[in-house]
DNA sequence: AAAACGGACAACCGCTTCGCG
DNA sequence: TCGCGAAGCGGTTGTCCGTTT
């Protein structure tokens, strides 16, 4: 690896931008605009490719470019966005004007993941750290999975061992439910705002997908909460030799796209703006978190980033 | 005082998406 | 509908600089 030379193959210039550079594709750009990034250098007199020239523009040179520290209201923009959105830096940029998708990419990596992290919240997922790792080890005997080790051919125990996963993954996020449910006590709301979240990024207990009608309109009743029997008896107890509906990164068609609920504006590029902290995001679509492997489904726990951010001015108050 | 280390950030690479012919 | 070029985007890396030993 390693990073390129000061120079292309070509002879155009990388690396760090000049004074110089600078001020002629400032000039430039104020005289003409950008126009094609690729005819730019030439025409601006650059020996840059116009990649570079665009990057140093929209992410240095730019007029209304805010430099400085993040201010705590930016913190918790990001944070919500971010248990939105998951890694879609650019779009988050959307929402803070005079901030670059490049430096809050930075931001996030160099400061908020890690103030995350010593706080135990997995930064994939908003959700409080657990040690999936040991639940792991009590759901899965040692003997099935030495059994597993030794079977062949791989492809086949990858999938049976995929299984396993998603099956302790729902039986995991059962105790999550009913850990929200006894710590809310008689606050039901915060119960069932993460009940809903967690219900909604889970198959249909009826292996039938939600109405998208209701997707749009969640109520308690729509998702099933207001049914006599209690939360904990509608989720269904998979075992691992049970057929699961879908894979367990199959999120219903709720993501983004749906006007969630009043607590979410909908913006003009198809965004929400959470307009507090609270209520929970809906979770991420399909496309834009999935768990593919069982790397990935430890360390992105069961939530699937669909837990409601509620720690969040807890932890912008740390 | 100097070397080692680590954090922050600028910049690049390569993949994906978009728009146009 | 398809192919191609341009632009957008996210992940990764290199360098600078402050702090620690």
């Amino acid at each position: 690896m390693g990073r390129s030379p000061w120079c292309d193959e070509n002879g155009l210039r990388k690396g760090p931008w000049t004074p110089e550079e600078d001020k002629k594709l400032v000039k430039y750009i104020q005289k003409h605009g950008h126009g094609s990034w690729i005819a730019l250098p030439k025409l601006a007199g650059l020996n840059r490719c116009g990649k570079s020239c665009r990057f140093r523009w929209t992410n240095y040179l730019r007029p209304d470019i805010k430099r400085g520290k993040f201010s705590l209201e930016e913190e918790q923009i990001i944070l919500n966005l971010h248990s939105i959105l998951g890694n879609k830096w650019s779009r988050i940029a959307r929402h803070l004007p005079g901030r670059t998708d490049n430096e809050i990419k930075n931001f996030w990596n160099t400061q908020l993941k890690k103030k995350l992290i010593e706080m135990d919240i997995d930064p994939m997922t908003h959700c409080p750290r657990t040690d999936v790792l040991a639940t792991m080890a009590q759901l899965i005997p040692p003997a099935n999975l030495k059994e597993l080790m030794d079977r062949q051919p791989w492809e086949e125990e990858a999938v049976r061992l995929q299984e396993v996963i998603q099956s302790a993954k729902f039986q995991y996020i059962q105790n999550l439910v009913q850990s929200a449910m006894a710590m809310a006590g008689n606050s039901n709301n915060i119960a069932d705002m993460v009940a809903i979240n967690l219900l909604s990024s889970m198959p249909s207990p009826r292996g039938t997908l939600l109405d998208p009608s209701q997707l749009e309109n969640p109520t308690q009743s729509s998702l099933g909460l207001l049914d006599a029997q209690p939360l904990n008896d509608q989720i269904p107890h998979y075992t691992p030799s049970q057929d699961l509906p879908y894979p367990w990164d199959f999120m219903p068609p709720m993501g983004n796209e749906i006007n969630q609920d009043s607590n979410f504006t909908q913006l003009s590029d198809g965004d929400y703006t959470p307009k507090s902290p609270l209520p929970p995001p809906p979770p991420p679509t399909l496309g834009e978190r999935s768990i593919i492997n069982p790397a990935d489904a430890c360390s992105s726990s069961s939530c699937d980033g669909s837990c409601p951010p509620f720690w969040h001015d807890l932890f912008l108050a740390s």
